[in-house]
Order: structure tokens, then C-alpha cells, then sequence
DNA sequence: CATTCATAAATTGGTGCCAATTTTGGCGAA
DNA sequence: TTCGCCAAAATTGGCACCAATTTATGAATG
């Protein structure tokens, strides 16, 4: 709880964004009371700057409010996460055949080098890290789609599901796991494949539960 | 640009939906810009709590903000409305598998009850009126997946999708169509047949282009 | 007469302050 | 000792004021 973000912003989404980004990264505990005065201080700004960012957290579901009392970071219900993350594979399996369409050469290119760079850091980086690269290649393979609101979309739907300190890849064993499925997802997308992507993916996002 | 909702409120929460509403009625015309002392006085309401309304609205991607010049109303897109009319189809056609494993018996009525509804306003009833009676038998058949998440994401992209003065039906023709294919979905839901229930969600959506 | 510049009005954005509510700490009684 | 109550501190919520920027108005000039 220590080391945080840099601090000192100046916009108001710049700072929305840095409290969201520690939430992911386990900054504040699930549960745990957002005082306004404390964060205030944290992030070097002033108080309607702060709570004009934690009204827009809770409406992103981020958080929760409380009538004069204050702002709680959301608790993950399971069920909650197993609907999110059924959405989240409702769409994203639903662009498998966008993305095999609509696909260039140069996009896949790219789009290995992202799976490169995630699996380099399995072993050399750190988790938030490899939380990073692998929302990087995700985001490049759903913009590939040609439609950016699949993006957008997932990406609300990604920061409601909490990485639970990157719960997902916790054994290395798993982080490979994944590192495989998006070669295997670069593979299909190579061969226009939309039925193994599809099938990819869906593997993929099952892993999370 | 007269009759607009009854007025003051007390929650923000319901204040922002009053605003929202009011743009999808076609109260405001898009691009037009909302002056916060004007929807202040409209809405007998502060003038910060108009601006945490807005921004709000802006969050959702329902106006635009411009640094020092103000809100003002989404101008819909072409390319924009296709893209969140697609991710839409992606969405409900995949629940449609959900929907007819998990509906009930009493759900079924209440479903048919509501296609009813829509089909008798038809002809009595006014533009908003059908608006509204088309949004609930949506939601309804949606919340028969059992997931609430799907309701609350096709919530908002429907919110992000302009009426354009209630467009789609314009004609009563188009209605009528309309309430057909709420019939079929009925019958389709009744029958546990996933694959028509798609069908038909698909080309009911894809009518609003 | 059109154009440009300067001034004034209007609108937005930010900070500070004060009231309302909740939580905490302490005191007294059973 | 423990429970309940009361006062004080802390926190949140809302409002009013002021500065900064933009837009509108009008006068002066080519």
C-alpha cells in the first residue's frame, strides 16, 4: 500500500484513471473505506477533484457509495464475476468472426509481437507487467474487429472483474497456459479461422474462473 | 422543447436519468448545447448538481464536453450507431442460448403479456409510449437469461443509440413488423428454440438501420 | 460597407467554507 | 465489568463566491 502511482495529475480523468489502476492493483482492499481527505493528500489534488473522480468510479461500478458515508471499494461477488466474465465471452467470441474478416497482415504482425512480448515476460516480469501486456494484446486483437465499441465495451467489463492480485496466473504454470492460447489465437487469425479463434477464446476466458 | 419531465427531483441519480430521458425524447436536439444555468432553472436544481449530471452524461458517452465551451448533445454517427447496433446483436443473440435454457413458465406470460402490451399501442398509444413499452419486453426477455450484467450492458448501449425521434417505427407498418417478430420471439422462447429465438433478435435489430 | 480590434457580457471551472450526518471516545449507571 | 447514553471529533455533502475563458456587441478603420 505503499508505493502508488507517481501523483500529481492534472486532469480529472488522469487522476480517475490512477485510482482505478491501484484498485486493480490491490492498492486498497476490497471492502476498504476511500476517505476522501486521505486520497486528497495521496494524489496531491483537492477534494471536488477527488470526490468528481470516485462518483465516476462508482458509476463504473468500480466502487460503491454510501449516503454520508462515504466510498467502499466493491466486494467481487462470484456470481457477479461469473456474469461478467460470460458477457465478456459473449462478445468477444461473437467478433471471432469480425476479426478473421476484417484482419490485415501487418495487424497479425503486431499482434504476435504483443503474444512475444507477454511471453517474455512470464519469467523476467512482474505481474503487473504481464497484467499489462496481456490487456494490450487482447485490446489489438478486438480492434482488429474494425468496430471500436467491442473495445470500449470490454474494456468497462474488464475493470468490473477484479484482478484479485493477478489471481489468474498466479502459478507460472498458468501464466504459460495463457501465453500458448494467444499463439494459438494468432494462429487462427493467420488462417482465418473463426471457429478455432472462437474456440480460443472462449478456453481463454474460462481459464479465469 | 415544451412538455419535458414533471420536474424536481431530489437524488442526482434520478436528475441524470431526467436529462437522459429528456434527450431521447428528442427534447434537446443533437448537438445542441445544454447551458447549466438553463437546465438549472429547468430542472428547479443547483448548479453543481447540474454539472455532476453531466458529467455523468458525458462518462456514458450521452453528450460531449468541450474544456470552457460547455455539454453538448451527441451527434449520432452512422458508422457509431451500426457499431453499437452490432455489439447489441452480439450480445442478444448469444444470451438467446441462456434465455431458453433458463425461462420459466410465468416468465413466458409475462413476456407474452408484455409483447401484448406493445402491439395494443400501436395504434392508441404515442411515440414515447411505445418507446418505452418496446424497452420493457427487451429488458424483460433479457433479464430471462438470468444474467444480469447482459440487461445492464445492453441498458447502456441502447442509451448510447438515438431514438432519432422514435425512427425506427415511424411507420405503422414498421411497428407492426416490429411486434410480430415480439411474437415470434415469444413463441420461440415457449418452445425452448434457441436458434429461432437468434433469428429473430438479429433481424429485429438489424430493422432499426 | 466590410473587416478588425477592443470592450463588455455571459458562461464555465475551481476553490473554500459551512451545515448535516456519522463515527468515535468517554462517562455514568445497572 | 458491561451496557447504554451523551458529547466531541471527524467525515461527508451542498452551496456560494470568485477567477478564467469564451462569446457577443459595438466602435473604429481601411
Amino acid at each position: 500500500m505503499e508505493t502508488l502511482t507517481p501523483a500529481h495529475t492534472n486532469t480529472e480523468t488522469d487522476l480517475m484513471d490512477q485510482i482505478a489502476t491501484d484498485i486493480q492493483a490491490g492498492a486498497y482492499a476490497p471492502g476498504s473505506w476511500l476517505k476522501q481527505i486521505e486520497l486528497q493528500q495521496r494524489y496531491k489534488t483537492s477534494r471536488p477533484m477527488i470526490r468528481l473522480a470516485l462518483d465516476r468510479l462508482a458509476q463504473k461500478q468500480l466502487i460503491r457509495h454510501e449516503l454520508n458515508r462515504g466510498y467502499y471499494v466493491y466486494e467481487a461477488d462470484n456470481d457477479e464475476v461469473r456474469n461478467l466474465l460470460e458477457v465478456r465471452a459473449m462478445i468477444e467470441c461473437a467478433a471471432a468472426a469480425r476479426i478473421v474478416r476484417h484482419s490485415t497482415r501487418p495487424e497479425c504482425d503486431q499482434l504476435e509481437n504483443m503474444a512475444q512480448t507477454f511471453a517474455d515476460l512470464i519469467d523476467t516480469g512482474s505481474i503487473v507487467q504481464q497484467h499489462e501486456a496481456n490487456q494490450i494484446f487482447h485490446r489489438q486483437l478486438l480492434s482488429m474487429s474494425g468496430n471500436p465499441e467491442i473495445v470500449a465495451t470490454i474494456d468497462d467489463l474488464r475493470r468490473r472483474i477484479p484482478s484479485a492480485p493477478a489471481g489468474q496466473w498466479k502459478t507460472r504454470q498458468r501464466a504459460k497456459q495463457s501465453s500458448i492460447e494467444h499463439f494459438e489465437m494468432v494462429t487462427a487469425v493467420r488462417n482465418r479461422d473463426a471457429k478455432a479463434l472462437e474456440d480460443a477464446i472462449r478456453r481463454h476466458i474460462q481459464q479465469s474462473l
